[in-house]
DNA sequence: GTCGACCGTGAACCACGGTGCAGGGTCAAG
DNA sequence: CTTGACCCTGCACCGTGGTTCACGGTCGAC
């Protein structure tokens, strides 16, 4: 508004290198470089020196795939997702909703598993000293 | 009964080989090896011939070791419960304990995260193509 | 005693998820 | 124009959890 010829169109929100994205989504810049040899994060462009440029989206993504790994998916399935999801236009959503619904299964599965060795290893605390033959093989087998 | 010269002490049950081990646990050969170098499972003893000689029991050894990776826990951490609760006598229980409820706080944690996400997971597939950006994204950051 | 199935060793190799490094170019402030 | 921070590439390396291989010894049945 105040200088119309200084910055006609909207401001492009700066797109990041490596460092300030690396810094702003909490991994290391050889990180961000691994995942993008896996196919999980191409920059929008390169700079005229060949310098990467992310889109300030890029943020989102890398904590995306962080987000997924400490759930236990592991960078494939983060990849195969992740490009379901890049699908222009016609989006194969019927796709993400059927390897969504596996991982549901799977999830309940993982869960039930956990909470039966939770409850089993909270006795075994709470009874204290029951040590027959193996107490804690008894508790998780 | 019949013959007791032949059957003097209680049957040994028998000390399996490896083969029969990996064959009872459902894991390959190399893998109890790799077991044994990793100071997770060690035979009782050895044949003349050196072959190794395990007892039924390591069967559920195997089993544990195998069951406790699903569920999340790394080699080392098995080793050290599994020596913990190989400690004869004199059990460390109080360690025992301790490991375990920390161990029981990141269950918590990690149960807690999956049902997250199962939640969100659950919604999507439920309200169907739901895109304006990113469906998977939104679900799982 | 000979045969095939089984077992031993050490060492190399694999996938996964990264990290580190050398050697060199880029960019912005001064 | 120089300086220093930053970035590029390729390649080697790491820990974890195993698998595979070459070469050789053992075991039980015949
Ligand atoms: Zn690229
Ligand atoms: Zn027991
Ligand atoms: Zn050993
Ligand atoms: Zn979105």
């Amino acid at each position: 508004m105040a200088d119309p010829a200084a910055q006609r169109t909207a401001p492009p929100a700066s797109p990041l290198t490596t460092g300030p994205l690396a810094r702003a989504s909490g991994v290391a810049v050889s990180t961000l470089r691994f995942y993008e040899r896996q196919g999980l994060l191409e920059p929008d462009g390169r700079s005229d020196g060949g310098y990467r440029q992310y889109s300030p989206d890029s943020v989102r993504r890398v904590r995306f795939i962080r987000r997924a790994q400490e759930l236990g998916f592991t960078l494939r399935e983060v990849r195969e997702v992740l490009a379901l999801s890049d699908e222009p236009g016609r989006i194969v959503l019927d796709d993400v909703a059927e390897q969504v619904s596996d991982k549901l299964a799977e999830l309940d599965q993982r869960i039930a598993d956990l909470r039966g060795v939770r409850a089993a290893l909270a006795l075994l605390v709470e009874t204290g000293p029951v040590h027959p033959t193996c107490p804690v093989i008894d508790a998780i087998v």
